[in-house]
DNA sequence: TCTGGGGTCCTCGGGCGT
DNA sequence: TCTGACGCCCGAGGACCC
């Protein structure tokens, strides 16, 4: 049996361990750079402020309906993320963590235990730890406990925050109960091709034949009816802690037209990807550099552009890949353009003890020790304290967050003190 | 003025070797 | 020596997820 364990409205909910006032009031969390709402209590959901509204355009709603809006606070989602996932496995070792709310967790020789009961003590334990709310979804496959989820949290009176299908007849309910479109896996175009052949709830999903799924559609979703069909397919993936690809991308304050300032951008971006890269032990083959002009802003000349430029050796030194980065930037970048975003991907991803050597060309050595340097000072000092030629050295590059709540949990100066 | 960021997997089609 | 069939690999693009 796999549980789907779902933090209920985790940024709001993180954000409410910390400031009590936020009990029961409607509260929204906004993208980088104050964009747009990313999350929302509900409260916030019932008054009708979508997900995705750009704030802009959403403040005097906000205002009017007392919503509290806050700049998204990563460092405190995170650690409060970590922490209830180490909670949770001490309930069994197999646990998948999915994303940074929600883990699958797979009960193997749990034969004799209530999984009710269970997952009312793996909620219970969850919130008195940590503060933070969560629904629990049992089910005999991993797109089963998905939908046991949804109804967990859908009718939290009756169920208790656990819902358990453990018979056929449930099953069957809570198929007819979910809309296509509400099926893990089934984006907004699927569900479009679905319901124009009478598909309407998930239980029609399955009854569709397995041969045309597969032929009209594609493994993913005949794999996905079967799980649905109650037949485990979908496997816990425990060792996904390596990336495949690692990415730092971001939209500016305003829209840039200066080559100087796209570069530093860029290499601020492409640093950043090379100390993710080392905190993974990694190191990448391929570097792909992404600009691109205001696309809401329709009346100016657009332009996209992306490059991708392969090593012939695997690095994850800053100064390698911040160099090439910038020269590739360079190459796509035309002038009198304004500018809005610029991205560095790094994949290609092997690793970094293990790689095949090239006898031609090779990482110059002198770079591991200084990396090592530069990551134990920036860590002793919290932050990137350390800069390389190409980023900018006077300026601190700040997003925009005006409603910034403290780091409880990872800032000695923002600890809650008890008077 | 102000519209996010970071991932995975799959299919398809072209290039290329057998 | 030429040609078609086939399989493999790779990049681009599209779908999905949070």
């Amino acid at each position: 049996m796999f549980a789907l364990v779902d933090c209920n409205n985790f940024y709001a909910s993180c954000e409410r361990v910390f400031n009590p006032n936020l009990e029961g009031k409607p509260v929204a969390i906004l993208s980088n750079n104050d964009g747009c709402v990313i999350a929302r209590s509900d409260q916030a959901k019932a008054l009708g402020l979508p997900m995705g509204a750009p704030i802009f355009k959403w403040e005097s709603f906000c205002k009017a309906n007392n919503i509290h809006v806050l700049s998204s606070n990563y460092p405190l989602y995170g650690d409060m993320s970590s922490r209830v996932m180490s909670i949770l496995k001490q309930f069994t070792p197999d646990v998948e963590v999915y994303s940074i709310d929600e883990s699958f967790l797979e009960f193997k020789g749990f034969e004799h235990y209530n999984l009710n009961t269970y997952g009312q003590s793996i909620r219970k334990r969850v919130k008195k730890w940590t503060g933070i709310p969560t629904s629990v979804g049992i089910a005999p496959t991993k797109a089963l406990s998905k939908i046991a989820n949804k109804i967990a949290r859908k009718f939290p009176t009756q169920t208790k925050g656990v819902y358990v299908i453990d018979t056929e007849d449930k099953r069957i309910k809570a198929l007819k109960w979910t809309k296509i479109e509400d099926i893990w896996g089934i984006g907004r175009q699927l569900a479009k091709r679905l319901i124009a052949k009478g598909c309407t709830n998930a239980l029609d999903f399955t009854q569709l034949p397995d041969q045309w799924v597969k032929s009209n559609f594609s493994v993913v979703e005949s794999r996905l009816k079967r799980d649905l069909e109650g037949i485990p397919t979908l496997q816990l993936d425990e060792n996904g802690q390596d990336k495949k690809m690692i990415a730092t991308t971001r939209s500016f304050d305003y829209s840039y037209s200066d080559i100087n300032y796209i570069k530093e951008r860029v290499s601020t971006f492409a640093t950043r990807c090379a100390e993710k890269l080392r905190q993974q032990g990694s190191g990448c083959h391929v570097i792909i550099v992404l600009l691109s002009s205001d696309r809401h802003k329709k009346t100016l000349e657009q332009h996209r552009a992306s490059v991708t430029i392969n090593l012939s050796f695997p690095t994850n030194s800053s100064l390698t890949i911040s160099n090439c980065a910038v020269k590739a930037v360079m190459s796509i970048f035309k002038k009198g353009i304004k500018y809005k975003r610029a991205g560095v991907i790094v994949s290609g991803l092997v690793p970094v003890n293990n790689y095949q050597l090239n006898i031609f060309e090779s990482e110059n050595p002198k770079h591991v020790p200084l990396m090592q340097s530069i990551d134990r000072l920036n860590s002793k000092f919290r932050g990137d304290k350390i800069k390389i030629g190409n980023q900018d050295l006077q300026r601190t590059w700040k997003m925009r967050q005006e409603r910034l709540s403290p780091k409880y949990t990872t800032n000695i100066n923002d600890i809650i003190v008890v008077k």
